[in-house]
DNA sequence: TTAATAGTGTCTGTCAGACACTATCAA
DNA sequence: TTGATAGTGTCTGACAGACACTATTAA
């Protein structure tokens, strides 16, 4: 460092990355899924400290010598306790601040997914003694949550509903196949409201992002067509839901 | 770490942060000013490698000490680059690979800020030799920028060009008084299409976020009407800007 | 007067909500 | 048949774009 002229190469060579003080760096996901009627959230019971056998968000530190990037370290963690590969996974942002870990300044980056119901098969894994999906309610989950991770989840709550009113992400939360009540009722449970049916069917098939079956639901009442989602990109109406007037 | 059992205080007192690799975390900021009828962003001439007289967005390492958060950094550097003390800023996200940084593993945490030009005084801060503003054309920069901050750049671009359809975000990057005309030029710059100024007009003053001054513009032509921002937040509307038809 | 720019009046188009109506199944 | 649920017809209202019109200044 004290050369008076140096390459770039003689510099690299040279650098030493532990002089200056860093923070702790994580990533953790807010696992979103709708299921018993309910927007409801993975959470894991810490087996060690800090905050150990309280709830949490699944996370964790990056493994820099496996991990290739950040969201490779989300998609791991997901895999590890879900065996979900591809889900649908969104950066929410990142918080650091010194106070959020009692072990020191730290950094966490961000990640929500949403993922359907079906054929989720929860594994306990590493730093875990429990598992389970939380419901949530009033943006919140009932256990206490380590860290600032009660924060971190309404903020993704926050985000997730208010991108429910412009675009079609809540199709990444159903099964294979599904009638429109159904897709419309993940809406409803997502933005605690009802909506008008007859606008709803409008505003969906118009931007034909959904193939019908074929196949009909048999439920009680008139079978219901059945669709399947036509991509895996989320469409962005230009106007919103507007609610009830 | 090895007692059998153990107090959350014994384990933070016997708490090694060294123990695991941790990647760098830095906060690079996109200051975007609408100047000389081009959307702008704040460059600085790296005095160090690596990059070293380079291009690059403006950013650095946390200073644990110093930093209560990440965004009081992204605050640190932005005033001592422009002595501007509150910008609008929002953050974008973050980036993390094992490749983006020559030193290694880094993770990068991105926050845009919109500044009016007037009254900004540049500074070369500590590890640069100059700073400018560079005009975007086509979501670029004319010089090529360091690390992936080209990337970086063109996704604050793609955010702020999306929010710019729904929200009153310009008016951030507007003097204390400005006209209608002169609010819709920046969203024209900004969007890079002509809007409609009757449908501009009655789309902004609809929402009621401006005031009348009282005091007139006098340019050539037809005396136009002053107005400021009645608040700092900024107004989500239902629509989008659809754009010509 | 004219050129330039500010600002209005008003038509159409799109798509949201509201809500009554019809369709198709099981029991 | 009735009850339940799926799906349609169609009105209204909000607000976007289009574009012609009027208003106010300087030269």
């Amino acid at each position: 460092m004290s050369k008076i002229m140096q390459t770039e190469d003689e510099f690299l060579c040279d650098y030493d990355p532990t002089i200056f003080d860093r923070p702790n760096t994580l990533v953790d996901t807010v696992i979103f899924t709708v299921l018993d009627s309910h927007l409801q959230v993975l959470t894991v019971k810490r087996s060690n400290h800090p905050y150990k056998y309280n709830w949490s968000l699944v996370g964790g530190f990056i493994d820099i010598n496996k991990d290739l990037d950040i969201e490779a370290t989300a998609k791991r963690k997901l895999e590890e306790k879900t065996g979900v590969k591809t889900p649908y996974l969104e950066q929410y942002g990142s918080v650091g601040n010194a106070n959020r870990d009692p072990r020191g300044w730290s950094v966490t980056n961000i990640y929500f997914a949403l993922i359907p119901n079906h054929k989720v098969d929860l594994k306990i894994g590493e730093g875990a003694i429990d598992i389970k999906w939380s419901v949530i309610s009033d943006d919140k989950v009932s256990d206490k949550l380590a860290f600032d991770h009660a924060d971190i989840l309404q903020g993704c709550i926050e985000r997730l509903r208010s991108k429910v009113l412009y675009t079609s992400l809540p199709v990444h939360l159903m099964p294979k196949e599904f009638t429109l009540k159904e897709l419309q009722t993940v809406y409803e449970i997502i933005l605690d409201q009802k909506l008008e049916h007859k606008s709803f069917r409008r505003r969906i098939l118009a931007v034909n992002i959904l193939e019908e079956t074929g196949k009909m639901s048999h439920e009680r009442g008139r079978p219901a067509a059945l669709y399947c989602a036509k991509t895996k990109n989320t469409h962005f109406f230009i106007r919103n839901i507007e609610g009830n007037r």
